[in-house]
DNA sequence: CATTTCTCTGACCAACTGGTCAAAGTATTG
DNA sequence: CAATACTTTGACCAGTTGGTCAGAGAAATG
């Protein structure tokens, strides 16, 4: 009766990963609905039935891997802030944005899954707003009133979409960028120049790089 | 044999309209495989056979919605362009942005269709792209140079799918949005803001207001 | 060793999927 | 009117879906 979503790897196994791994894959991929158990049981290298004892259900299944990816986006930005505690906010916002710009980049599959879900109405969606979104949302307010904009336009939500439109679409939608660009955006280079792309768009006057 | 893609209401009735905005509607909050024939049916007071019968595939009805969207889309960028011809270029270019969003506000449906298959290598994400997103990419990079951006980090590309996240994020994730602040990102008001906040934050100094 | 617990397997299921088809209605047209 | 075309219907289909379950193996525990 353990709280499998509190506790992404419950037994030392790491067949448990892999399952975690293909279903984020799958469900960042194809959605809730396009993922299906059999072929991420098979990506995993298990039999679905194998996997639905672990995972009683793909609705349990679903809220694994979207814990275990906000963990290790909370993981990230912890790193990041407490590396950087000591800074002026401005500098200090900077480097948050820009934390969560490359990890935006690393596990694509996050926003994959919010923008998936968040579109229509749904107990999913209810779920990970109050778990996950609010959480983040509180997090982003914070530097609301450093940005480069009259304050008369500048509220938490507006900017709050803003920084997820701008931080996420060019890896959300990689395949489509590459297709239409020829440009791979994950590239360093170009997740580089990116960032900095993103933070200028922001951000006051005042210079500053990774 | 008459190509139904180019034609989304062949006939006269009204019928057709019908199933096109029940499927455009599914497609749009389920994605392709969320999107279930039978429900899109009985949304539209028809038969899944009778469906059927006038879009012969489940994948055609999917192309006849996203072209008819995006003659939509077309429409309105073409009247916008029509009517400001005359306009320098930055000031024509605000226009075009101003009315893009607003499109993005009015139907969301259209992002959450490309969103939902921009994140996968699919035979449907090929189709659009040559057949749509090449179009608007071009029709976007021609404003390139008067992004309010260092030279050096402002590629097209980069632009597009940064004026893609800032124009639309807001709309396509509205049920996250309003749960997350209790705000309608559509209301008049709320929109005007997003609108001037988004051009404030792509154009240079000069002010202006649509 | 035996036993208890954990994990896996394969057969099975009802519900649903996109899609076909022959036949019945309904308009249109000569 | 009859004949032709267009549209709708309901029965039907093979394949797939998420999920159950009894029992076989494997591991841990006494």
């Amino acid at each position: 009766m353990a709280n499998q979503l509190c506790n992404p790897a419950p037994s030392s196994n790491d067949g448990q990963r892999n399952i975690i791994m293909a279903a984020r894959n799958a469900f960042a991929e194809r959605g809730f609905d396009g993922a299906k158990l059999r072929a991420i049981s098979q990506e995993a290298g298990v039999l679905h039935t194998a996997m639905l004892y672990h995972f009683k259900s793909k609705d349990i299944l679903w809220r694994t891997v979207v814990d275990d990816l906000f963990a290790e986006l909370d993981a990230r930005l912890a790193a990041h802030g407490a590396e950087s505690a000591a800074l002026l906010p401005q500098e200090f916002s900077r480097k948050l944005l820009r934390a969560f710009i490359r990890f935006s980049a690393e596990r694509p599959e996050l926003h994959r899954i919010m923008t998936s879900e968040g579109r229509a109405h749904s107990e999913r969606l209810t779920w990970l707003v109050e778990r996950h979104s609010r959480r983040m949302y509180v997090l982003m307010a914070q530097f609301t009133p450093l940005i480069n904009m009259p304050a008369e336009l500048n509220t938490p939500v507006r900017l709050y979409y803003a920084v997820i439109g701008l931080a996420t679409a060019h890896f959300t939608l990689a395949p489509e960028f590459e297709l239409l660009s020829g440009i791979n955006p994950f590239a360093a280079d170009e997740l580089d120049r990116t960032v900095a792309f993103v933070e200028a768009l922001l951000f006051k006057a005042s210079e500053s790089n990774s």
